[in-house]
DNA sequence: CTGAAAGCGCTTACAG
DNA sequence: CTGAAAGCGCTTACAG
């Protein structure tokens, strides 16, 4: 049964018709007679053919590929992202490709960026070049941005998340509030930041630069924050943390309780995303939910938009939400 | 600038060589004199052009891509995997093709293992059938694997897993010892519930029904467990409990904490994976830990083998390890 | 509604 | 070391 695979000009040569008409049997039904398609039909079953589809492409000059560039696919952050592309992709006829900025060369990425290699883009990754990206298929944003890149955005309102966290905190009476940023030149870290300073501002209180600690988004990197934390004098240091990103408020959380502290009596902490866990963890965490699954569907759907041509709203901003658990409560003894 | 893009012919005619000649400078610059070469080189400069993979893939018989087939994408359990997977396939040349069995239909999945679409399969569900994938594309399996094909596995022992989980349970002075279970009819599901059996059995414990949990690998399958195992005898009810997944084990965690128990003090539980977050919760969870990242390499690096007609050995079974942290303990004054 | 023919952009025996 | 030519397997104006 190793027979070389039938290709459309076999079908052809077995339902009595030109190839053309096989390939119209195909891909446009009902430009072909009833009969025509039946005997097509019988055919293809006969031989059990199966479309090329590299041919397909290479004469339509497309690929039927959509590739996302992932910052760091390990980070179960994307992971859902992913799904919700997926989810759109699939049904739509396209391809996934996914490809992790981190593992892959500058160079192979850009190739990512060919025509033929894929029809479109998905960059989650801010830190790409605007110079490389420029003019090449059609691409959209997620998530992360890069300055200067004229794209359709699929975000969140960094601003007004912060907004809802700082709000939160000083309702609870917090004063003293520091704020956990992510990694230095990232276009969250910037726009998190700005956010906390000016939800202080409108509060009129000051973002002092011994309540900025810099992180990465790790876990890891939390964990070291707690250390400096710890280190600052009990009756100056913030009786509140806003953390942009959930794995660092866990990994705070964890050093924190392993030196005997309790959280929120000691010091209360705010997350950024609401990943799958946090919810079951002890305190539950307190944070900012974004919608992941959706903003990656909606980056698919925009992409898709875009590749025939539709007109696009170049920026959508989904709403988020604050959800409230465990690990915030009111300024307490501390102090 | 809106020009047509370069093809091979185009540089050909400006190196004055023959399309032959681009195509070798290209692919095998060593069958070419170096001042063939050099021409090329400086035509390929001045026109910007760029390999078109479609036509190459098309005239190789080889589309350049992977598929990974994922039970559910939004896990983030796979997440490292596919990461493991995308730093072998991106240096080797391959595109890494992504799609979810969940949200794939079963037809589409199908159309993965077609030889136009990808040169290769990663099974990462055992779920799906053996004869619909059998005779098709090379494939490796990871992880799971689907009874009946005869494919190369990368797995780890899953016996030997619930021997570790059980052995410390059983160190710490545990007689009373649970199971709770992935989804039913998942391959991993069968090996780590009769490992556990066997690893009681070894020493002289019986595995009773009512000691047997069945979950899905989810968080919220943990949660209701934890309903349940509360709602048993106390001086009855299992002291340890084995789960299936870290996901279940946190759930569970969760959910007696917030009844007021104290783990490990009232239960002792061991999870599985050890997924990132767990070693920073609240209990630190004691677990197996799965070489994710590696399994994901490894099946990659397999399955090239495959392509390339290499030998493979069929089967891989990559250690496992138990991480003993706070979520264990003594047996104590309950029970 | 159908067919003949050109062509998508490469690669690769074959010959020299 | 290099070129002419065939061909990978489709699709699509064009004509009828």
């Amino acid at each position: 049964m190793k027979h070389e695979r039938p290709k459309i000009s076999d079908v052809a040569r077995i339902a009595g018709v030109s190839t053309a008409t096989v390939s119209r049997a195909i891909s446009s039904p009902d430009r072909v007679s009833v009969e025509t398609r039946a005997a097509v039909q019988a055919a293809i079953d006969s031989t059990g053919y199966r479309l090329n589809h590299a041919a397909r492409n290479l004469r339509r000059r497309r690929t039927g590929g959509i590739v996302a560039l992932v910052p760091n696919l390990a980070n179960p952050f994307f992971s859902q992202i992913l799904s919700g592309i997926a989810s759109v992709l699939g049904p739509a006829g396209y391809n996934l490709l996914v490809a992790d900025t981190e593992t892959a060369g500058a160079d192979s990425l850009l190739d990512y960026a060919e025509p033929s290699r894929a029809d479109g883009l998905i960059v989650l990754d801010g830190r790409l070049s605007a110079d490389a990206l420029r003019g090449r298929v059609p691409l959209v944003e997620a998530c992360e941005w890069v300055p200067g890149l004229a794209a359709p955005r699929i975000r969140i309102d960094n601003l007004a998340a912060a907004e809802l966290a700082i709000g939160h905190l000083h309702d609870l009476g917090h004063r003293r509030i520091g704020h956990v940023t992510g990694p230095r030149g990232n276009v969250l870290t910037e726009s998190r930041l700005t956010g906390t300073r000016a939800a202080l501002a409108a509060r009129h209180l000051v973002l002092t630069d011994d309540a900025i600690y810099s992180g990465d988004f790790s876990i890891e990197s939390g964990q070291a924050v707690a250390d400096t934390w710890l280190g600052q004098p009990a009756t100056s240091r913030p009786t509140a943390l806003f953390f942009a990103s959930d794995a660092m408020a866990c990994g705070f959380i964890g050093e924190v309780q392993h030196r005997g502290l309790s959280v929120p009596r000691d010091v209360s902490v705010v997350g950024f995303d609401d990943i799958e866990l946090v919810a079951h963890i002890s305190p539950p965490l307190t944070t900012i939910r974004q919608p992941r699954t959706d903003i990656g569907r909606r980056a698919a759907e925009r992409l898709l938009a875009k590749i025939v041509g539709d007109p696009v709203d170049e920026d959508t901003i989904l709403p988020v939400e604050l959800v409230v658990r465990a690990s915030t409560c009111r300024v307490g003894r501390t102090g």
